[in-house]
DNA sequence: CGGCCAACGTTGGCGCGGCCAACGTATCAG
DNA sequence: CTGATACGTTGGCCGCGCCAACGTTGGCCG
């Protein structure tokens, strides 16, 4: 009896949402960490590099929670941004708790080229959808986004 | 200068798709890996009952492509569910190379037992939508998602 | 028939993203 | 002054997705 390999998804599982969304989300994280992986970069780099340049200087706690991630992992982060001086920590004159992080000229070109790969990423990920049903499907994301991030 | 906290993620950000996909899908999977937590289940206990209810007893490897999930892992998956009589190995006697692996009665309940309590976390989950949304967001990821998972 | 390749189950390991606990230092409100 | 709180940092855990390796077993083809 050899496999026919008819292999669906069980139907509970492709009627099930979250499922969806996570698979969904494990095939995109999946594209994007390949692309950014290709140029040495991955998802905290260019999350934090995004708020340093929307948001301008701020602390380690700051940058974590203006980008959703833990101050811990700002750490490893900022780390390895700093090591290939993409960004600069400097202790703050103000507030001898925190370090003031600063974003080089490199670091802004080091954005635009990850911002730039990820638009061709995410092309190939909504490739089989049109402008409007991309749009459609970021308004449906976005405001179910909104309602679970409110404290 | 007190971090007055608008903290709002970075435009770039919000205008990733992959970024709201994959955000909105951690989302999802902490509500799920809670609300599992609480009935001692996990992902990956559903998917493979689900596979055995619909397409009955199969060997491991089948199920791990039917659930897309990695031999190894199923190895670990199907150990937890044995321990609990959920299901059971058997050795295939047309093949000796594969395990049989059959769901009992009380993996039966199990499965049911694990689908109630998604259900209430999917309506959780879509609070901030339409029947007729879900149904759209539902549609453009599955999309997405056949597009990505044909080899 | 023999030999080779493929599939199977299993072990062990890696990576990313998300999270938590703990520590020492520093700040601020009472 | 004292206690609560924020900060950066270290170290660890989990889930999920993957990959490499091994010994066993089966199928195929020369």
């Amino acid at each position: 009896m050899e496999t026919t390999d008819g292999s669906q998804p069980p139907t509970r599982l492709r009627a099930t949402p979250s499922w969806l969304l996570t698979q969904t989300a494990a095939h995109a994280a999946r594209l994007v960490t390949e692309g950014l992986g290709r140029i040495d970069a991955r998802g905290y780099h260019y999350r934090l590099l995004a708020a340093l340049e929307e948001y301008g200087p701020a602390s380690q706690a700051e940058l974590g929670r203006r980008c959703g991630i833990d101050r811990s992992d700002v750490v490893a982060a900022l780390n390895e941004l700093a090591a290939r001086d993409l960004v600069r920590r400097s202790p703050d004159p103000t507030d001898r708790r925190r370090n003031i992080v600063t974003m080089t000229a490199a670091g802004e070109r080091e954005l635009h080229r990850i911002a730039h790969t990820l638009t061709r990423i995410q092309d190939d990920l909504l490739a089989p959808l049109t402008p409007t049903e991309r749009d459609q499907l970021s308004r449906l994301l976005t405001r179910v986004l909104h309602h679970h991030s409110r404290p």
